[in-house]
DNA sequence: GTCTATAATAGGATAGAC
DNA sequence: GTCTATCCTATTATAGAC
């Protein structure tokens, strides 16, 4: 789309938001066109397999952007506690504090469940390990890192469901704030 | 469908299976008419409605499922921590170990997000004050209960979207079995 | 209450001009 | 690279017979 038109990188975003209210079922060309701009033939030149390749960029697109906001930032140097509280703040602002629902967790649910596996796995696989890296540089056990890790990611896709499913923002916030505190928590039992 | 055939509630059972597997939006009238061995014009006929007609159906079903299976075990004199276990087991047979996506999550997900909310919010109250309920009675301040019962029921819809995005049985045995332990733990931090 | 048949529409995808 | 036009199939929904 060179001319006076959204760079392949801006397409990919229309396109994700797109996904991240509607799922993959939901997300129909005519909506996927008119967010681009773009008409459908276009968009099939851009994306040959038609949805399915879009999604995939989208995915893609999403982990590079994970990779910059979130995954590198959890293992740049520095105190342990600052780099968790920034992915969570982070987070919060990504999902404007709960108002919006999660790509991934639009992409497992439906029929595209499996679709997509590979690269859903890849992300959460990274954001687990780095967020468990982070923790074991605060002092755990890489075991204990390891489950607080999965366990937060856990927390978080529930919490957007959650949140989506209640309508209440609040709760989003809340469940964040918790999680922050647990993250770093001594090392007996969180509240 | 007197005749010979299934009756209501077995109808909804079977809409239910797919509404689970497909979401809302993934859900075709010629699957659910498949899957309940009704025409077309036979579900319209119990369901004039359509598709909306159908998932409200699955979800006052649900609700009085979980109510009968899950909510009112949950309020039944008894020791704290059985009640609790009870509900874990019973999720996790639910779910079959974290193979079965989740209806609620399904219907927050993609275009229906708004749709059922009412219904949606309903079920998740419920949910969160029976378990709460019990954790007051296990000697905990209504205000920790609360916290603890809404961070119950986020980590289990999270560990489902985590299940299924990673195809991994493990993480939802996981999930439930540190939540079990951390929901009735003493009451300073959890691990 | 269920079916067959059919309508009406939306969805995904392609051809070919520019 | 984009568009208009078109095709085909799936999808929702209804009519009317039994």
């Amino acid at each position: 789309m060179p001319p006076a038109l959204l760079s392949r990188q801006e397409v990919i975003e229309k396109l994700m938001l797109v996904v991240r209210r509607a799922g993959y079922d939901g997300a129909s060309l005519a909506e996927l066109s008119k967010a681009t701009g773009l008409g459908k033939s276009s968009l099939y030149h851009h994306f040959p397999d038609g949805k399915d390749d879009m999604v995939r960029a989208v995915l893609e697109h999403l982990e590079s952007q994970l990779r910059e906001s979130v995954f590198t930032p959890l293992r740049a140097p520095g105190p342990a506690r600052r780099r968790v509280e920034a992915m969570v703040k982070t987070i919060d602002d990504y999902y404007r504090g709960g108002r919006e629902a999660c790509v991934l967790g639009n992409l497992v649910l439906g029929t595209s469940r499996t679709r997509f596996r590979r690269q859903l796995q890849s992300i959460f696989d990274e954001w687990i390990d780095a967020l468990a890296g982070a923790l074991v540089d605060s002092g755990m056990s890489r075991s204990v890192a390891r489950a607080r890790a999965e366990d937060a990611v856990i927390r978080i896709e529930g919490a957007l469901v959650l949140a989506g499913a209640m309508g209440d923002v609040s709760l989003f916030g809340r469940a964040l704030k918790q999680l922050s505190s647990d993250l770093l928590a001594s090392s007996a039992r969180r509240s």
